[in-house]
DNA sequence: TAGATTGTTAATCGATTAACAATC
DNA sequence: TAGATTGTTAATCGATTAACAATC
C-alpha cells in the first residue's frame, strides 16, 4: 500500500514534535484519510495499537519502516547525470528511505570522470563491472527519451532487476523486471485538469 | 482520470509511427489496461470511435488534449532553482503538456541574476510583481523541506492558486489552493516494497 | 452481407466506510 | 468503573470487467 508512506511521514512529523502516542483519528486527519481506513491498513500487518490509548508513535514508525523494507539499504545507481540525475544523486530523502546511491553513469564524455555529490561519473562502458562490484539492485533512469529503451536494456543486461524510469516514454522490458514510471509532466497534467479556467 | 494521460502518450506514439486508426484493444494493451476500460473511459467524455473501425488516432488525440485542458498554455513559475528546479525548468515535456515556465525564483544571492534555460533567476522579493506581470497560475515548489511551508504561503499570497510541491513534507494551505505533492522518494518506497529480498 | 469493433448495460470485484464488540 | 480507541465484521460504495446489441 502507498498510504503507508503517508503514515510514515505523519508519524515522523509527530515524533519530531515529541508526541508519544497517536490515535487513528489523528493519523488519518493528517494523512487525509478516514480513521477506519488507517486502522484497516495497519491491522492488515498486525496489531500495533492499544485499545483505548492509540498507537505508540515511535513503535508504529519502526513497524512501518520494517513493512516497507526500509531497514535494508538498497544499492542504487543513477543512469544519466543531467539536472534531474544530479538532483536525484543529491536528494537527501533517499538515504533515509533505504536507497543508497552507489554509482552514477553517463555516456557524455564531458561528464565522465567528474564528481557529483562526491561520486565519480562512470562511463556506460563500465556498467557491468561497477554494478557487479556494488551489487546494485535498483537503477534510476534519467536519460533522454530517445535513449531510454536502449539504456534500460543495457541496465537489465547488467543484472539490475528494478528500474525507476523518469523519461516520459513507455519501456518494454521482460516481465520479471520491476518497472516503475515517474512522469513529471503527468503530475501536472492531472493538476491542470482540475484547475478552473482563468477568469 | 489519470489514465487519459497514458492514452495520450500511446496515441502520440502511434501517431508518430504513422498509424491512422487504433482499436480499444490496441490502445489498452499499450497502456496496460483492458479494452473495455479504454472504451468506458473514453465514452464518458463522448463518442469518439467508429464501430467496426476503431478510433481515429489523430482525432482522438486532439479530443484527449482538449479534455485535459492542454490546449491552453498555463503560465508556470519554478520556485527554488537547485538541481531539481533546474531540471524542471529545462524539462522538455512540459511545454507540450500545456505548461509554460515563465519565471524562476530563488533566495540564494549566489543564484539570483543568473540564467537557467534562458530565464533569469529572480529574487523572492520580486515574487509579487513578476507573478502579476506573467499572470502565472501554477508554481512548482522545489525548495528545501524546511522552507517549503513558508515559501508556499508566500506564493499563495502572491496570487498563485495551484502548487506542485516536490519537498517531502505536508503543506497546510487554504482549501481553495490546488495542491499536489510529488515525492520522489515515495515512488521508490513502494518499489522497494515489491522488490524481493536479494538472494 | 459478414466481420469487426464500438458504446453501454449488467455482473463482478475490490476497496472504503460505518458500526460495534473487545479491551486498554 | 467509565471513557476512549482499537481490531474486525458487515454494509456500502465505486471502479473494473464481461457481455452484447448497435452499427460501421
Amino acid at each position: 500500500m502507498e498510504r503507508l508512506c503517508d503514515y510514515l511521514r505523519v508519524l515522523t512529523m509527530l515524533d519530531r514534535k515529541g508526541q508519544q502516542t497517536a490515535s487513528s483519528e489523528e493519523i488519518g486527519s493528517w494523512a487525509g484519510v478516514k480513521a477506519s481506513q488507517v486502522r484497516k491498513d495497519l491491522s492488515y500487518f498486525g496489531e500495533f495499537g492499544r485499545r483505548g490509548l492509540g498507537y505508540d508513535v515511535e513503535q508504529l514508525r519502526a513497524h512501518i519502516r520494517d513493512i516497507l523494507g526500509v531497514q535494508r539499504q538498497r544499492p542504487t545507481i543513477v543512469v544519466g547525470v543531467g539536472n534531474l540525475g544530479s538532483a536525484l544523486a543529491c536528494y537527501p530523502g533517499f538515504e533515509s528511505h533505504g536507497f543508497q546511491i552507489v554509482a552514477l553513469f553517463d555516456n557524455d564524455p564531458r561528464r565522465i570522470g567528474y564528481k557529483v555529490s562526491g561520486m565519480k561519473i562512470h562511463s556506460m562502458l563500465d556498467l557491468v563491472p561497477v554494478v557487479r562490484e556494488h551489487r546494485a539492485e535498483i537503477a534510476l533512469l534519467t536519460v533522454p527519451e530517445q535513449a531510454a529503451q536502449e539504456v534500460a536494456e543495457k541496465v537489465v543486461a547488467a543484472g539490475i532487476r528494478a528500474i525507476v524510469n523518469f523519461a516520459p516514454v513507455l519501456l518494454s522490458l521482460p516481465p520479471e523486471v520491476n518497472l516503475r514510471n515517474v512522469d513529471l509532466a503527468r503530475e501536472l497534467e492531472t493538476l491542470c485538469f482540475y484547475l478552473p479556467p482563468k477568469e
